[in-house]
DNA sequence: ATCAAAATTGTAATCATTACAAATCTGAAA
DNA sequence: TTTCAGATTTGTAATGATTACAATTTTGAT
């Protein structure tokens, strides 16, 4: 519980009782859940709990490092807790969400869960183009 | 512009006016526009096109294997007309996205654009768990 | 106890995508 | 050529995740 607090103010984010309970529950499942899923798991211990503090939760952290958003689902975004590197994959028969380890070669992984039939791989590099980065440095450059 | 036509016939999509036009389109662009600016491209060439049939077509074309959407933007889905392995990047400042070739080992690769900040690497695998592997062999069994 | 800033909440938009049913087109058979 | 069924296209009306926004509540310092 602690540990949880400690992991908000590392990534200099203030630790409030709805957004420990968000990331205590991405910490504690590793489900990869929609906001919808995380609201509605937390919403009885939390009768006050709305939708849009999910939301605007979810975006803060995601902001500050502290979770990742996965795009691996067309229809809602999700979210994982382990920002470790490693992959993700999901079957398109029953959508379900494995972490996969990344190895450094691109050979096919598996680990406790048993065999999965890899149809497609991809790889998405997100961060800036010479331009932005540039513009970007200016810009600090400016604020100091 | 045969060249399209047997690219679809190879996917087994029958090659109507509408559908070459979209697979024409992005096969020329390689820009990984959405479906709204593919329809606000051709619109004028083809002045009865339907915002509707983009989207049916480019669902046709990406379930036949013969593009590729591609999920690095969250805002909307994008498409590739290049099915050939390769990465994407995408810079979180003007949203601009690029096509990286993609090497064995998982290094930071530059092309003639210039030089790339990466942030995060995204990498998804797609296909089917055991458990789904099995029924899906069961019912090609069955149907054959 | 007081007050401003931050956080939370509920409701009402937004907007990409899909459902659906009508209209149109296509190509084979008569 | 005409006809007709099936495939394709089209327009409009939903859907549903996410966000905007303004009001309310909470927090923490004075």
């Amino acid at each position: 519980m602690e540990r949880i607090k400690q992991h908000l103010l590392d990534h200099d984010v203030k630790p409030s009782l709805q957004r420990m309970a968000v990331m205590k529950y991405l910490m504690d499942n590793k489900t990869h859940p929609t906001a919808d899923m995380i609201f509605n798991e937390l919403f009885p211990s939390i009768p006050t709990l709305s939708k849009t503090t999910v939301y605007n939760t979810l975006k803060l952290l995601t902001d500050k490092g502290a979770i990742l958003m996965i795009g691996i689902d067309e229809k809602n975004a999700r979210f994982d807790g382990d920002t470790s590197p490693h992959a993700h994959f999901r079957c398109k028969g029953c959508g379900c969400i494995y972490d996969i380890p990344i190895d450094v070669n691109n050979t096919i992984f598996v680990d406790g869960i048993g065999e999965l039939t890899i149809d497609e791989v991809h790889v998405y590099y997100k961060g800036s183009c010479k331009e932005c980065a540039e513009a970007h440095a200016e810009n600090d450059q400016a604020k100091s």
